[in-house]
DNA sequence: AAGTGGTCTAGACCACACC
DNA sequence: GTGTGGTCTAGACCACTTA
């Protein structure tokens, strides 16, 4: 099964494999590019690419001079998956539902600043939602977007529209901020998700730009019963 | 500035800037190789190379016979940094300090299935220590480590060295799975935390093995408004 | 059948770090 | 200097997919 797979696959495999099982511990010196060469029997890119995506997985570091080395595996990282949210129920296969709670435009104040970094003044949507498994109330929404670099939010029906979905449609790229934190529910907060005062919370906290813009911050409230985060991962040493 | 940098940086600079900017909304078809090779007056090594990287990011997708095409931004996913306790108190100008509450070794039951999945019977370390930064507990650590996998454990002093740190240093590289929820203090962890029964605490559960054995499982609670979890993140589609 | 991307070669020059 | 990795070339063959 290994005989079809690119050379490059199975030198890299090669290579985790010994890395992963401790064969080659935390600071050894792996083979040289022309060594690689010769034991494969084939030409240098080939064993370039393979150290470079290594190097950029972060699982060894390349000194030029000095060689190759595995690194030291410090610090977890993991790879969170913060899945949309009607996505999400769909999933769990229960019935999605939405509904908008209040919905208010108005110019920015100082207090908004600390949530999205917009200009004091600039014109601002401020929502907030419920999203809801089935019958119960599933997480709690409080929107800000900013007009300036998303004209087209005014004239968009968000009683029918969750915001994160249209916004996910009509900004396609940008950069974001997450920001994750248990919170206890206040007696807002707990009526708005049919919970009890006091009760724990997860809170995402998004912040998104783009080309340096803002465009729009979310803090989801999810009871913390309800939601966790799941994330798998391959060991990445602080990498870049 | 940008005239030293090596020639496929600047090719997926440009390329990038015209995906995040929406010159090239999602759905869009990439210049094919070899019109970005005449364009650049480059090999076509190297367009792929670019090509590649991006598709490997989730920036774009490609297909054979049909081109290179901009993926819609499906999903938000964030890389969190889980970083080691001891190395995050020290970050923040902290001393750190480091107890043992209790220590047991037994064989495994069927409670522990759900922590840690070792074979019923298994030779267990069963740890709770807590950390401190400057006077004031930081988190509540909750560890099990299966002494199959890691024998020398049994007998290493955890009254001096946390166990995150020894197994980070003598279990090198792993897979994980990591959990992320909040909960309310129980009155036990409230008073190992020096907070009130009741406050919301974000609960980091960590799952280890190595080749495909189980190493050690952690559960760790933090003060929800001590420890946050940031992550600055480039999108990535659903993808790879 | 044709055209795309996936992979690979056998060279080359250069920057950089260490000696 | 010397040897490493970083980058790039100008080809090539193949697999897959779609028309």
């Amino acid at each position: 099964m290994s005989g079809a797979a690119p050379l490059h696959q199975r030198i890299r495999g090669d290579i985790e494999t010994k890395i992963v099982s401790g064969d080659w511990p935390p600071g050894h010196r792996l083979p040289f590019e022309h060594e690689l060469m010769e034991q494969y029997g084939c030409a240098r890119m080939t064993v370039n690419k393979v150290m470079s995506a290594l190097a950029h997985a972060g699982l060894i570091e390349r000194r030029r001079r000095a060689g190759s080395f595995v690194r030291q595996p410090a610090g977890q990282s993991a790879v969170l998956e913060i899945p949309d949210i009607k996505a999400d129920i769909v999933a769990r296969g229960q019935a999605y539902g939405y509904e908008l709670l209040s919905y208010r435009r108005r110019s920015a104040s100082g207090l908004d600043l600390e949530s999205i970094a917009v200009p004091a003044g600039a014109d601002l949507l401020v929502l907030r939602c419920r999203h809801r498994a089935g019958p119960n109330p599933f997480a709690l929404e409080e929107r800000r977007i900013a007009l300036a670099a998303v004209p087209e939010a005014a004239a968009v029906d968000f009683a029918a529209n969750p915001p994160g979905s249209w916004l996910l449609q009509h900004v396609p790229w940008h950069e974001a901020e997450h920001q994750i934190a248990a919170r206890n529910a206040d007696s807002e907060v707990a009526a708005a998700l049919g919970i009890a005062p006091g009760a724990a919370c997860l809170v995402v906290d998004r912040r998104t730009w783009r080309s340096g813009a803002p465009v729009t911050s979310v803090r989801l409230w999810f009871p913390g019963t309800l939601q966790t985060f799941v994330a798998r991962f391959t060991p990445a040493a602080g990498g870049r």
